[in-house]
DNA sequence: TAATGTGCTACTAATATCGAAGCATGCTAT
DNA sequence: ATAGCATGCTTCGATATTAGTAGCACATTA
């Protein structure tokens, strides 16, 4: 059976409770995801681009993440732009990804 | 080659920049990993209890994301206690717990 | 019309995860 | 002391996911 998209009221991976949280650990959890959010936080990309941005990652995985980031209406993509993350999805990176000094601290408790 | 723990200033998957976001976005794009944390985010658990609170997930797979959790120094493990998150790591998961408004504004969207 | 860019699909191989069983240690009650 | 019981795992074959390479179809540009 093919993995579906996890979406809040669905049973997900691990939960069939259909909380979007549970959604949401379950989507973002897939290889890739975090990454290519990431990517596209910066602005716009090509298949292609967002393909060599990623480091080469396979293009059947790729399309399979924006399937499913598309489902979830977290990624658009328009004809002249290429992928963008929708309104909602920034606002998620944004609360999200913005580690900047959680990072570093991380880093240098690391060290 | 058995996959290895993503850390700042180590190569990682999709990433040689030894960059922290890119270990970070590793580590959590692992299966069970976000899971894990958030399970753990309402406070310690036992072993077994937190593979419960996981759907019955592998122990195989709790076990080495929880060694991977703990050598990035996001979980410990308390004779008394059980495992239970880092301080860090409770400021990072802090994110995922202010995204109730996030959460119900994006199951909304998909109905 | 040939070259290039874009968004893929198809296929096989490698890896990761699942799922069940069971082991070792340290309790605790009998 | 010993028979449970909880905890923290380990092992292993089966299954699912991801990687990697090749190449197709369409559109634009030169």
């Amino acid at each position: 059976m093919a993995k579906s998209t996890p979406l809040p009221g669905k049973n997900v991976r691990g939960s069939a409770s259909g909380r979007p949280i549970m959604a949401l650990l379950d989507l973002l959890g897939r290889r890739w995801t975090l990454r290519i959010l990431w990517e596209l936080s910066a602005g716009a990309q090509t298949f292609r681009d967002l393909q060599t941005a990623c480091d080469g990652a396979s293009p059947s995985v790729i399309n399979t993440r924006l399937k499913e980031l598309r489902e979830a209406r977290l990624v658009i993509h328009s004809a002249g732009e290429g992928y963008q993350l929708t309104s909602q999805a920034s606002e998620l990176v944004e609360k999200f990804l913005t580690l900047n000094d959680w990072l570093d601290s991380w880093a240098r408790s690391l060290k």
